[in-house]
DNA sequence: CGTTTCCGTGAAATCGCTTTCACGAAGTTC
DNA sequence: GAACTTCGTGAAAGCGATTTCACGGAAACG
């Protein structure tokens, strides 16, 4: 056990300030009806002991538990995908920030009535970011309960919570826009899982570019993948068969451009020669493959820090918005 | 704000079992001299009114926290490799079996006063799980003060805290054991940064291995690298010029061994038939490369149970011992 | 049996901070 | 200048558990 080196109180603070214990209170706590040179006196007499509040006692005294809870559903993968990993990131760096501390929920969220929901509604936190999208029935239910709530990633329909994004349509975008730019004539795309929102806004802005630039439409260049290499390979195969003309190819995310690249090779083709490709995620393996890939990279730990910074917000007491972050292409050799 | 439905207490408990709220905190805490016919009143009661410890309060009045800090040294890259997210979901884990919070700490640690440092420091938590190994002296400063503390990945020297890591040694081994199984003679390895000790103890696992079954040992097939790309592909080239005989290279990790597979492409050889390459970490990477690598797997949610299972066992009192925990050779194309 | 120990139990104090409430001084109003 | 507000402040009552302490009865001892 941890020996408890002993930590001043407001008691001692009152009194070396000269006031009482609830004006101790006051001016910790921000209150601004307290006469100037009281408040001197209390930061003064703080700075001086050191003192630090006591969460715990804080937390039973007045029910907030400083605690914001970072919810990841636990199917299996995804931790290991870094992306939630430096989402995380974010949002602990600004919650420390605010001396509010992050906690973790890694646990399968399947039914509504799961320990961790039960958790979280029995009020044991101040509030709730969810990473990826869960079971709409828990959010909406935790929603009613007033706990305040981020999601990360778009939700299929309106809903009455807040959500951060990447600009996943803008991002697609601009990758098409590049290979137009760089003469690219036919630019094929493999999509992630439609089901997806992120796959679905991925595959809007690349429609919207094609339409934009005048160049190709067809349902020839549009390939329903599944976010795996394998689907990557196997579709892009189907496109090179489909469109001779093909010179560009834009996956929605890094792997599946992996997986085309491979497929362009074998059939004895060059990237970008003959066939640019552009993925998207700029992920770890964007970055070390060979050759490298372009991509659109995403504000990662910036959809942490403004998911945070909402939560915050709400918890002020603020009317707090859904957040699109601009995603950036990073150009590579591949496009 | 959070409407608070409002929570059964002790009181109610106390009233509807029939006993005073002392008994009630003896029976939920365990204490074992309890008339049995009181346990059951009090669990029954507790059933009943679906009673949930307020952590707050308990934390107030105990002093124990319930939270464990996991601590990650944010020098930006930290959290980009999934390794420490998917250490830190194990970690999680079994710590939410045992209603223990896990608090997430990520923050540069340079100095020992460092805010984090004070907040350890002060006895905000109940124990703390370090993510790679920090200075020194703020965790031997942390355990003077006998706060439960575990460190994921060997100490240079010995020290007075336990840790757990998995056998780098025995995984190089195994790499080494397995090329030689299949007929290679000229076994070279390219080291990580081997300052670190998981680089110095795959180096050890290798030489013992080399030694072990009798093939060629030669300064000039040990080819220092620093955990890059590029490092594994220049000193895969020296290792080819300088060895021409050289038919296998155990890589230090698995984005050296990419590195290497490059070099060996690019001068015209293959892999595996001319030279095998095995890397270390089974990353994401070579689970989805192309050719898939043959790599070391270690049980990194393991890593981070063992932890959580460590520092619950010094909550309680017991006497704990660092843990290694074994690899696993993945086979895959490459070698 | 009388006396001493041992034990399970409840009353009450305590942890450290927040918040309500009432009070007196100062400021307004007519 | 009487009556009414407004405002900053401190006393004190919680918040909901844990823990100390003392008590009475049962068990053990002589």
């Amino acid at each position: 056990m941890a020996k408890k080196p002993k930590r001043p109180t407001y008691a001692e603070i009152a009194k070396l300030a000269g006031v009482s214990e609830a004006t101790v209170s006051r001016v910790l706590n921000g209150d601004d009806k307290v006469d100037a040179d009281r408040v001197k006196a209390v930061t003064d007499a703080v700075e001086k002991l050191g003192y630090k509040k006591n969460r715990a006692a804080s937390a039973l005294a007045s029910g907030r538990t400083g605690l914001i809870a970072v919810v990841i559903d636990d199917d299996l993968s995804v931790f290991q995908d870094p992306f939630w990993g430096t989402v995380t990131n974010g949002i602990s760096r600004v919650l420390m920030e605010n001396e509010m501390q992050t906690i973790l929920l890694v646990a399968p969220l399947e039914k509504i009535d799961s320990p961790v929901a039960q958790y979280l509604m029995r009020g044991e936190v101040d509030g709730v970011i969810f990473l990826q999208l869960q079971k709409d029935s828990l959010i909406k239910k935790l929603a009613k309960q007033n706990l305040p709530l981020v999601v990360n990633g778009t939700p299929h329909s309106s809903n009455p919570f807040a959500y951060v994004d990447s600009d996943n349509a803008g991002g697609a975008y601009s990758a098409v826009e590049y290979l137009v730019k760089q003469g690219r004539k036919t630019v094929a795309v493999i999509t992630g899982d439609l089901t997806n929102t992120a796959a679905e806004q991925r595959l809007d802005g690349y429609a919207a570019a094609v339409k934009f630039f005048g160049i190709l439409e067809s349902k020839s260049l549009v390939a329903k993948g599944d976010w795996t290499r394998e689907s990557g390979y196997s579709l892009a195969n189907q496109l090179m068969a489909k469109n001779p003309e093909l010179d560009a190819i834009f996956c929605s995310n890094d792997i599946m451009a992996f997986g085309a690249i491979a497929a362009i090779q074998d059939a004895g083709k060059s990237v970008p020669e003959d066939i640019a490709v552009i993925g998207f995620d700029d992920s770890f393996l964007a970055q070390n493959s060979h050759p490298g890939l372009t991509s659109v990279r995403q504000d990662i730990v910036g959809l942490g820090m403004e998911a945070a910074r909402m939560i915050l917000a709400m918890l002020h007491g603020d009317e707090v918005y859904s957040e699109i972050l601009p995603c950036e292409l990073v150009i590579r050799e591949t496009a």
